[in-house]
Formats: structure tokens, C-alpha cells, sequence
DNA sequence: ACAAAAGTGTTGAGAGTACACCCATGC
DNA sequence: GCATGGGTGTACTCTCAACACTTTTGT
């Protein structure tokens, strides 16, 4: 009974200048040295799966506290020229505010790239992104992962930006705030963002969201 | 670094009786021996993932060519007592007609159990049941599905009852046959099902409906 | 005063829901 | 003729989509 390796690595998706953006590292040894991958590398023993996604993250980019969820396991054979290995691909979102992709202790290089502009990738990374991609929107469309990829507190125009740009398509503004208003998920927190033009209340996601949302679907 | 062991497990459902079933098999050796499982083993040297679930669940049940689709990935230290052991989780689907699970090569028992009175399960398979009924649940909803769990030619009210049983909720026939009827998926084959009470027309889910599904989502 | 972004209502179409009776066959 | 399951229509509600102008601030 042989076993094959097994990987962890994470698609890691954050909103900036009205694009979605992916984080990658260069790899700095080979297979595919000096190419674009996703973060992400063996599991240690005794590790929980999603602990390792985040060590992992962390190690090669010193991003933490982000939103992680399982995505797919990828087996096929001949994914990895090193052999056997099988990885487990997370979804992950972070807050515009995670810049701080700094080069990690093996001095690697590491980027955002628009997922409209991917670098070429190794291993099948670039199936794990497209897939991640995919399922980001089902999420974002019916769900509250929207509010991983915003800062605490945001505008009614930022929360449709970060829709738009998540799903790719323009929405209505007045649809939109209403139907934003009326979910009952939004608190006013009496602040005002102030710059350009008019200044915009600003709103949070209200603490018992996850209960209106559960509560929403559980009565129709 | 030391590498797990990798297994495949599969929850098979089944549409019997008006009860949606769960396929077990009795484990033949330690640990948990003489316990209710999910069929399921160790992957092969450089087998795909979904090619190890079909061998296993063949070679353990004897049933082939169901519908299968990846479900998530296990890996908390300690669920096999045995050490260290990641499994790859499928959600399976099965024709009503598929009662043919034969005691397997390896003599084990073989049986269907309702999904509402399971048996006590070994290592964390009843976990494995709860979320793949969940994602059945989802994916029925909104998704071609349910015709997994139907033989090729239906009644309308089997088609309802069917719904009803993996929803677990009473449906309004009048709107439900309605919305089938308009849904374009369906086409007559000009039989009868003769029986009790007033013949009924067979349906079959017509050749272009995946075709005719993506285009609905395309457009709304 | 003007540029720039925030904010605001109404109408029409389609989908979902609730609800009760007649029809065709086997026995 | 009766038991059994098959088949049918209408009215109400609600959600979604389309659509354009006024308001508040900074410069």
C-alpha cells in the first residue's frame, strides 16, 4: 500500500482597485524554479488539513486571519512531475487592507495578479484558480462572502463595487441599495466617508447577520 | 516529511420505498469490525481519485456506473484510529433498480439503511452522511440532480415524490407539475404506466436538457 | 458655479403560493 | 359503482428589472 504526498495550497482572492486580485509566490526551487504557484506545500504529520493551508499562507506570504473554505482535492496523476501527490486546494479571501504580502523566510518573491491577468502557472494551478474563480461567484451571489473581501466598515457604493467586480457584471444602484437596505444585514455605524463628492454613510455587517441569513433560509 | 495514508470513501443514495437509503457495508476486520461503513479503501499508486471511489464501491457492493461527484476532503488527526489517514469524501447517486449489491469478493454484508435510521458508523462516516445529505439537499434544489435518482422514464408524481422525499417536504402538485412541464426538461415518450388508478404518461428527461439548463442560467 | 459621488420611487412582468374538483382505469 | 391515483385553472403576492433626476459636499 503505497501513499502519495499530499499538499495543501490556497487561491487566495482580494479586491483592490476594482479588480479581483490572486496571490502567488515565485518558486524558488524546482519543479517549474522561478514560475508563479499558488501558496501552499506539504502537509506535516498529524496536521489538520486547514491548519496546514494556513501555515502554509503564512509562511510564504505573512498573511493570516483570512476567510479559508475547502475547495476540491485535486489527485489526477501526473499533476506534479515529482510523483504522486495529491493536493487539497482552498478558497481564500482577504480584506483590501492585506498588502502586507511580504517576501517570506525563503526570501521568495510574492504578487497579486488580476485574475483577468494571470502569469502562467505551474503545476494544474491554473484549473485551481479558475475553479475557485467559479465558485467565489455561487458564494458571493447567495452567501456573505462578499463581506471577507471588504474592510469592517464600507459604503453602500463600495458593497456594490466589490458585487460588480466579484461577479463581472454592472448592477442597478437604486435595486441594489434597496435590496442591500431591506436585508436586514446592514447597520449604519453614524459614520460618513468624506472625499470626493457628497460624503457616504458608512455601514457594517450587523453582529447577528449570521443568524438573519440562517433564519432567512430556514422560512423563505 | 512523512505522508499520510489516503483514502476514498462514497455515500451512495438511493431512492426506495419513498425513503432516500444510504449504502453501508458490515467492515470484515479491525478496527470497527463487524460496523457499519461507507464503502471505501485505500487509493491505488497513481489512481485518480474518482477511479479509486468506483473500484472500491465495486469491488465492496458490486454496483457500478452510478453517479459520483467529490464531496470534501477529511483530515483530522484521529479520525482512523489505525493513525494518520485523509479521506477523499464522494457524494454518489443511484437508479432505484440498483438493489444489486451483492455480498462482495470479500463476503462482506451489503445494505441499504434510511437515511432517517442509520446504524451506529465507524471511524467519523456518520459526519460524512450528514454533510453529503446537505449538499444532496442543495443540489436537488437547484440542479439536474434528482434524475440521478430515477430510472430513465418517470411519472410525473414519481418525479414529485422523488423531490419530496430528498427535500423532505410536501409539494403542491399542481404548481409542481406546472413548473415541470414548463421547465422544458422533460418530453413524453408516449408510454403509459398502467397499474392502480389512472394510467399515467412516462417522461424522460429529454436528450438537450443539460443544454437547455446552462442556457437558462445564462440568460435568467 | 461646477465637478463628483450619494441618494431616492414607480411601474410592469414573471414566479411562487394557496387552493378543490373532475377524469380514466382496474376491480 | 367504487376505489385509486392522474390530471387540471385562477387569483394573489412578492420579487426582480428597467429607468433619470435631485442632493450634498469640496474646489
Amino acid at each position: 500500500m503505497q501513499a502519495p504526498a499530499v499538499t495543501v495550497d490556497v487561491v487566495l482572492f482580494k479586491l483592490t482597485e476594482r479588480r479581483l486580485q490572486v496571490l502567488f509566490v515565485r518558486r524558488g526551487r524546482p519543479p517549474f524554479e522561478g514560475m508563479w504557484a499558488l501558496p501552499g506545500g506539504f502537509v506535516e504529520a498529524n496536521e489538520p488539513l486547514e491548519v496546514a493551508a494556513r501555515r502554509e499562507l503564512e509562511e510564504e506570504t505573512g498573511l493570516r486571519e483570512v476567510y479559508l473554505e475547502q475547495l476540491h482535492t485535486f489527485g489526477d496523476p501526473g499533476r506534479d512531475p515529482r510523483g504522486w501527490v495529491i493536493s487539497i486546494a482552498y478558497l481564500g479571501l482577504a480584506r483590501p487592507s492585506s498588502n502586507a504580502a511580504r517576501a517570506g523566510d525563503d526570501a521568495m518573491d510574492v504578487a497579486w495578479f488580476p485574475v483577468t491577468a494571470l502569469p502562467a502557472l505551474a503545476f494544474d494551478h491554473a484549473r485551481m484558480v479558475a475553479l475557485a474563480q467559479q465558485r467565489l461567484q455561487r458564494r458571493v451571489r447567495d452567501g456573505l462572502l462578499i463581506f471577507y473581501l471588504l474592510p469592517p466598515c464600507f459604503t453602500l457604493s463600495e458593497l456594490q463595487t466589490a458585487y460588480e467586480t466579484v461577479l463581472g457584471e454592472p448592477l442597478d444602484k437604486r435595486n441594489f441599495r434597496r435590496k442591500a437596505l431591506r436585508s436586514g444585514l446592514l447597520c449604519e455605524t453614524g459614520e460618513l466617508r468624506t472625499g470626493e463628492g457628497r460624503p457616504a454613510k458608512r455601514y457594517t455587517l450587523c453582529p447577528d447577520a449570521e443568524t438573519v441569513w440562517l433564519r432567512r433560509l430556514g422560512l423563505g
